[in-house]
RNA sequence: GGGCGCGUGGCCUAGCCAGGAUAUGGCGGCAGCCUCCUAAGCUGCAAGUCAAGGGUUCGAAUCCCUUCGCGCUCGCCA
């Protein structure tokens, strides 16, 4: 238990004694004020009606009932409010020690034995991804870090949807084109470099009856099963997958498993699905096609009608989704959808039939909005897209140059290590530092963003305390608290000790975008204590205040290790 | 039209789920700070009808209702 925890429960604890010995049992609770007038506080309003006094008389009684011990140092009454204050002696004692301790260890927490399967980003692989799409794997690898901090065995993995229209498509058109029937395209990444046959393919079938015809005879042939045309599809989403992932291992994006769709034909787990929905008492039959009735299910509107086979019997998407599901139960205990707005309906609807297959697990979707332009929209169609790749290598082209005019020390190489560390983070914190539910239009100057509330920001404390550090040479660690009473120091330390709980926060409530604003506020500390606080020329002090440098060093760096980015030592 | 979500200083954003004391930060603006551990930093100032209206409450940015604006959605597509 942290010392916070520990605080937290002695005030509940005096508090709830204090209530008895007025005769009382009512309930109240315990906040944090916002405005630090306290570390912790309990309003007394709710109890006036209970004691029939005024909470301002309340307060002050319960005030001189209480004794002040262990973490609580002290307590005062202003204004119907108990306000408590944690003893700072105690919190930078515990804090320090536990950090000294636990180093790279501090804020995980015990193994729960639950295994969480996060699926994430998910694209269809018939194009690059673009800034629209990026916030699905920076989300789903964010909360999958915080995941495995809380103590959960995190599977991240990746749904490939490699059965339909666009990949057989796709599939067409890079079999069948010459390279000088296509486009060229700006890179050599496969992702990329196939997106002209795509295009051309598309156009062609509008345009030709024939290959109309032959690619209609292909989706046929794939969706009776024909292992050729899969294997033809498969082949070709994989060299797209491949430039995907050279997109994703570009940010740190860490997928575990790659799951695909056309298993779920192949195995007959999808077809297993249908018959036994078919026997289900909210199956109905429109012309063939098989459909459930899902106003029983919290669904309202015209939306009631969930089809899940074509006329024709054969399966689709959600059928195969469903089965996808059943499967990640079977592996997980939990199953987490890091999903775009669009797919709201269509996630309870999926959750709807999965209880009616007696499924007694529900996935837990997580929606973000879409990223949008200036000027409206993103459309391939209007050349409007931003591609990621096209962001990160701006973002780390704009740190070469901030490195480079700022540092001549530097050999090239180690500039542009340290520019592409830099550019990646400031992506990655720009898009989780907002709630995913709120749209987000997409600015260069927003999404490059270096000062302030940005990544750099973070980094640049974090090499800061290693440039410290480093400096310092050997030193001996000590948590003695009679050596730390500086108000910068005291603060600094006060937002380490949050760092397990911010943690537990993200994790447990899928508030990733916590973690960012925590992140700025233990960046800024310390820089405040930084600015104002001599480390290597402190006499007696510098080792309590190099043993403090260091702790923050290891919390920053576990802060930007839980979102994604690498804490560098220079800058 | 129905459903879901969002609306907080010029711009971006926290707080809303579990209602409480002067609403959190950042960008931009203005004014300062490098004889001292990296100025991607620090300090200060200006800037707010918490979309609008009503209700519940001792107390509402937070809960309820209505309205407005924006986004998404309502396929035998994926």
């Amino acid at each position: 238990m942290t010392v916070r925890e520990r605080f937290r429960e002695a005030v509940e604890e005096k508090v709830r004694k204090a209530l008895e010995g007025m005769g009382c049992d009512a309930c109240f609770e315990v906040e944090t004020p916002s405005s630090g007038v306290a570390d912790i506080a309990v309003p007394c309003f709710p109890l006036a009606k209970v004691l029939r006094k005024a909470p301002q008389a309340i307060a002050a009684e319960l005030c001189g009932m209480i004794e002040c011990d262990g973490p609580v140092c002290e307590v005062k009454d202003v204004n119907g409010y108990l306000n408590f204050f944690i003893d700072q002696d105690v919190l930078v004692r515990e804090t320090l020690q536990e950090i000294v301790s636990a180093k790279e260890d501090y804020g995980r927490h015990p193994s729960k034995g639950v295994k969480v399967n996060v699926e994430h980003t998910s694209i269809n692989p018939t194009g690059p991804i673009h800034v629209g799409r990026a916030r699905n794997p920076i989300i789903g690898d964010t909360l999958s870090r915080c995941l495995r901090r809380c103590g959960y065995e995190v599977e991240a993995e990746y749904y490939v949807n490699d059965v339909g229209k666009q990949v057989v498509l796709l599939t067409w058109g890079v079999r069948n084109l010459p390279e000088s029937d296509v486009d060229g395209s700006d890179r050599a990444k496969n992702d990329h470099r196939l997106v002209p046959y795509y295009r051309r393919a598309n156009q062609m079938m509008e345009e030709d009856e024939n290959v109309r015809a032959e690619i209609s005879s292909m989706l046929q042939r794939f969706e009776t099963g024909d292992q050729e045309v899969i294997d033809q599809v498969r082949e070709v989403t994989e060299m797209m997958l491949d430039g995907l992932r050279e997109t994703l291992d570009s940010i740190d994006v860490r997928l575990d498993r790659y799951t695909w769709e056309s298993q779920y034909i192949a195995d007959g787990s999808a077809r297993k699905v249908v018959e036994s929905l078919k026997q289900s008492p909210y199956c109905g039959d429109n012309d063939g096609s098989a459909y459930l009735e899902l106003k029983d299910f919290g669904i309202h509107g015209k939306n009631t009608r969930f089809t899940f086979t074509r006329s024709d019997g054969t399966t689709l998407y959600t059928t195969r989704d469903l089965a996808y599901h059943l499967d990640k139960f079977r592996r997980a205990d939990r199953a987490v959808d890091v999903l775009g707005e669009d797919q709201k309906l269509g996630s309870q609807q999926l959750t709807a039939a999965l209880e009616i297959l007696g499924s007694e697990k529900k996935p837990e979707a997580m929606f973000y909005s879409f990223v949008s332009l200036p000027e409206g929209k993103m459309s391939t169609r209007r050349g409007t897209v931003v591609y990621l790749d096209d962001l990160i290598d701006e973002a780390v082209e704009r740190a070469y140059e901030e490195v480079k005019s700022r540092r001549d020390d530097l050999s090239e190489e180690e500039m542009r290590g340290i520019a592409r560390v830099i550019g990646v983070g400031a992506v990655r914190y720009n898009i989780v530092r907002v709630q995913p539910e709120k749209k987000m239009v997409f600015r260069w100057e927003d999404a490059m963003n270096f000062d302030g509330n940005s990544a750099p920001f973070l980094q640049y404390s974090h090499a800061r305390a290693c440039s410290i550090l480093r400096k310092a040479g050997e030193f001996t660690r000590t948590a003695d608290e009679t050596l730390l009473t500086d108000e910068y120091e005291r603060r600094l330390v006060s937002a380490l000790s949050l760092f397990p709980e911010v943690i537990r926060d993200c994790g447990e409530n899928k508030r990733i975008h916590m973690l960012p604003s925590y992140a700025h506020e233990l960046a800024s500390a310390f820089n405040q204590f930084y600015a104002v606080v001599p480390v290597l020329n402190s006499g007696d002090l510098r080792d309590a205040r190099l043993t403090l440098v260091d702790c923050a060093r290891v919390v920053l760096k576990e802060t930007l290790d839980t979102l994604g980015i690498v804490a560098p030592e220079g800058m």
